[in-house]
DNA sequence: TTGTATGCGTTATCAA
DNA sequence: TTGATAACGCATACAA
């Protein structure tokens, strides 16, 4: 077939100079009809397309975006992943993706690796391993460089730059509420360990609903579980040892398993125990019963954060001040609740 | 922080010309080892890196890899996905994804978009729209360029790339088979149109275990669903009408679905009615019963189309014929069989 | 041992 | 109306 074609190479096969291709194809005004047309039509036939790395290198800008997450099998991530190519896409933006595994080595890494020219700007989600460091330097330096950079979900209060965040607290918060509004007064947490973040604001939202309600607060109804293990034995030994009316689980996955455990030891969901997940995805969708969930929209979050980082990035005016971005999450009240 | 920095500026800084700051760098024998030291600390302390883009002009590589999935939040490519990142990383390459999002026309202008100097070859999973429509001069025409190409999955026979599938119908004969071994005779298979030629491979492989073991196919056992509908409806009437033992899916939607379904209408899994599934993702490893699935091996897959695209890529010689990879799928037993 | 010139593909400025 | 030149950042053949 065709082969790839410069503007040299159209330059020197119609006896013209390349700055006159490259006007002519431009069409600027500069040029004569005649000459236009015979470029134009030659690099038609030729399916001439400018070169992206030429440009890039001209014009200081890559339209790459590097996106950062810990991981891409949670629907989660998925679901914002998606929502950051679609409207990064539409934008003309190109998207390449890194996958920090939970680790802080690997996120450094991929990171300066981009930053070297590849990618205008960064959207990304913290790994587990940099929030329990607590080291930022990375993306202090990145940011130094005046390379502009969007925090979503699991962001930092020690890095000042734009932000996508859920309001974690106040949706832990009413989905307590929810339970306590049914009946219910012994609610279970069942979540990570606290060094993310959002584990956290979860738990602050749990507990002031609890204590709006005089319900007292049972530290034995918190469940801490391993990210990632094998932790069905623990979720046992928990509903075994307490009894418990409703469970607030902070992913959909401790939210099957617990469902699945809780239907073992005898117990009907919702009637003896409700359940409501974080995350709106597949797991909770096709259970049996469906689960109540906490929809975290991911793709408006993404949506979102790849707006911010494009209006940064194509912005002249460099010192607007950054912005935090809250999605409200939903309730969704499916078949894991009383409602 | 320090702002990016060129050789040209420690050229200046240092007063020396850039190819020496260059040459000193890559640790040239050319260069004293004095100027050398001077250099290389200076560098450091203000952290120089290559600019990738520059790099990726002179060398005409762009150590970035084009990847096209029609979807990611199926867990098969998102494993597959995952494979390719974690191969490609580690061989130095960034890889940009973009969604099709099964539409022909997205497929296109994406793949056009990347090839334009942004990346040095694809691996590509076909949209349904580009499998529906059989077109397939968009890939022609970026192999013609000199563009490495990597179908998976998904692949087409009209194309001579290198490719890696699944040993679809062996696997699904492999299931339809272990469905007989345990007793049953009315074998449903819940499928996708026939456009996916995968769908094609495994109805073949279940066809042929029914024959191979003198059983006559009923058609009337063989339920064609829409792709990404809700179909609950079309499936409640599929197994009421018909006296079915075990159903093959060909995902593992489908799977969760008729299971639900199953139980809905009374009858118990996998006492009355078997079932596996195609995807051994979330869905079916917390289904309750647990899911008895084909694992694809999805991240192996990748890791392999990842490989034969930077082998060939890297390799000098043009003319290797191309390569079909076939990854054997593995049958797990879980709760929806009797085993 | 160091520096100059050239080129990768493109655009922009200025000269003809 | 067209063309020559410089520049983006880097590497390298060649000259000094």
């Amino acid at each position: 077939m065709k082969p790839k074609i410069t503007l040299k190479d159209i330059a020197k096969e119609l006896d013209v100079s390349i700055s006159t291709v490259s006007k002519a194809l431009k069409n600027s005004p500069e040029i004569s009809k005649d000459t236009k047309d015979k470029i134009k039509a030659f690099a038609k036939f030729y399916n001439y397309r400018p070169n992206n790395i030429a440009l890039s290198l001209k014009n200081k800008r890559t339209k790459n975006i590097g996106v950062v997450i810990p991981d891409i099998v949670h629907h989660f991530f998925t679901t914002v992943f998606r929502g950051i190519e679609k409207y990064a896409n539409q934008k003309g933006y190109n998207v390449i993706v890194c996958i920090s595994d939970e680790s802080f080595d690997k996120e450094v890494i991929n990171m300066e690796m981009l930053a070297n020219g590849s990618i205008d700007g960064f959207i990304l989600s913290l790994s587990a391993e940099t929030q329990l460091k607590n080291d930022f330097t990375h993306l202090r330096e990145l940011i130094g460089q005046g390379i502009p950079v969007v925090l979503f979900d699991r962001v930092t209060s020690e890095i000042d730059c734009d932000k996508v965040i859920l309001n974690d607290k106040e949706i832990a918060f009413e989905a307590t509420q929810h339970f306590i509004n049914s009946g219910a007064s012994k609610i279970a947490l069942v979540t990570t360990e606290n060094y993310f973040n959002v584990s956290e604001y979860r738990r602050d939202g749990y507990l002031s609903a609890l204590s709006k309600n005089n319900i007292a607060v049972d530290d034995n109804l918190i469940l801490t579980l391993p990210y990632n293990m094998e932790n069905d034995s623990l979720i046992r030994d928990f509903f075994k040892r307490h009894k418990i009316d409703a469970v607030l689980c902070v992913n959909e996955i401790f939210a099957v398993q617990c469902m699945n455990i809780i239907k073992e030891l005898g117990f009907e969901v919702p009637d003896d125990i409700s359940i409501i997940a974080f995350t709106n995805g597949m797991l909770s969708k096709y259970s049996h019963p469906s689960l109540s969930t906490v929809a975290q929209h991911g793709d408006i979050m993404g949506e979102r954060a790849a707006q911010m980082l494009i209006r940064r990035m194509e912005s002249l005016e460099e010192e607007e001040p950054f912005k935090t971005e809250i999605i409200n999450a939903t309730l969704i009240k499916r078949g894991s609740t009383i409602n």
